[in-house]
DNA sequence: CAGTGGTCTAGACCACGTA
DNA sequence: ACGTGGTCTAGACCACTGT
């Protein structure tokens, strides 16, 4: 029958949901098509569109009552709080001058690791930046970035410096629909101790995140701060009650 | 055909494996059987066991590699930033053992910096709870609370312990309706050093966390856990397109 | 009763990695 | 060539809900 799809046919599912969603057509509250209406709307069987539904369940985007039907989830609570902040703009909010040195950009072959975070095969293509961040000449962040090239292709291309931030660039070419933030303190390394210019002991606070575009990783960046010169903070109202425990 | 279960296959099938992660049997870095070899073990079809396999890799327990084999994921825990979690809940989950030790649990008149932190005047009378978190008896979280006896008045009563959690006790209490957290790296005092038992020099994650109820503070709480020991992640749906800058 | 979601099966094709 | 995970199908039985 049918095999080869350039995207997972559940995969495809989902993004018609979603696309009804985020196109605002299907509310919240809403009750949307069976699963049996989407198997004709979508021509997939059921087990495929039951995987799509009970992924978007889980991600909180659904309700699903058994024997009654499928709703569109209530507002989502705190979702971005977490924005993806441009470092230029936080620098320059503050009144302080910003400069961005460019230590390397290129296309490599991906190592285990950075393949795994990408969701690629180890040896793949991505495009890989680091750089550095200044505030008033001081180093505050070192941004290491690996890039999807199927879903950037032109990000070699790009003047990246004081006036481009690779941040800023890709909000403009791909609008997440998903992100992970994890934070942990570590030392730096060796490279790490001489780009930011700090001294060996000082402890670092590490920021890494994904973000993804209709199930693929578009990139995959790690954040090193000198403790000394940068806190990561959010406030915010609480929308709902705290469910379970 | 009849499948009379108490639980879901898949369920039981991610129970089989979650056991054999828990005993030890089954560490970190091992290749476990392929799904065919479970499929005969537990006598599903290859899409049952399919499932309870790519939960679980969801989950972050397992990691597999298409064309080789599904491997135990090294386990570094991670908790929601934006959720206010019961580290107790957390520890249970991984399926590991609690224990927590209430180092000091007093009413005391509130230090500048305390104050501040409350909205309270300099020597207010606040209660403070200082205990330590224990996952498989390795200490992971010292908690350093305060809280403003005006909104939870009972707080020095409570029995808190393994069996009560500060942080599930104030929830059930008062319904937070604004947070604020920060994070930083550091280093630990000679105290935090001490409590966790961990060697000097060894960075740590600090969360600072407020919670409002009604615009007063409810409490202030610093967290602070060994690097090696812990992270803090979140991975969340993307509702709204990004606006700024 | 008919419709819903929840689950399960026995097969199948594919891309991939290893030998 | 072979085994791995990744996906898909066309059916099926169940518990539940509403009319």
């Amino acid at each position: 029958m049918d095999k080869p799809a350039p995207q997972a046919l559940y995969r495809q599912a989902k993004d018609f949901v979603q696309g009804k969603l985020v196109s605002g057509e299907w509310k919240p509250g809403d009750l949307i098509p069976s699963e049996n209406r989407l198997v004709l709307e979508l021509g997939m069987s059921r087990m495929t569109v039951n995987r799509a539904l009970r992924e978007l369940t889980d991600e909180g985007r659904l309700l699903r009552v058994s024997g009654v039907g499928t709703f569109v989830a209530e507002s989502k609570p705190q979702s971005n709080l977490l924005h993806i902040t441009n470092i230029a703009d936080e620098i320059l909010a503050r009144g302080h001058r910003y400069r961005c040195q460019v230590l390397h950009l290129a296309r490599e072959s991906a190592s285990m690791p950075i393949a795994s975070a990408l969701s690629l095969t180890t040896g793949a293509s991505v495009f890989h930046l680091l750089c550095v961040h200044y505030e008033d000449d001081v180093a505050v962040q070192l941004e290491d970035r690996y890039v999807n090239p199927q879903t950037v292709p032109e990000f070699l291309q790009q003047p990246f410096g004081d006036q481009l931030q690779s941040a800023r660039y890709l909000l403009q070419i791909i609008q997440p629909d998903e992100m992970e933030h994890i934070v942990e303190a570590s030392h730096p390394s060796a490279d790490e101790l001489k780009h930011l210019q700090i001294d060996p002991g000082e402890p670092c606070l590490v920021l890494m995140r994904r973000t993804w575009n209709s199930g693929r990783v578009v990139t995959y960046v790690r954040l090193v701060h000198p403790s000394s010169r940068y806190r990561l903070g959010s406030r915010l109202p609480v929308t709902g009650a705290y469910r379970d425990s």
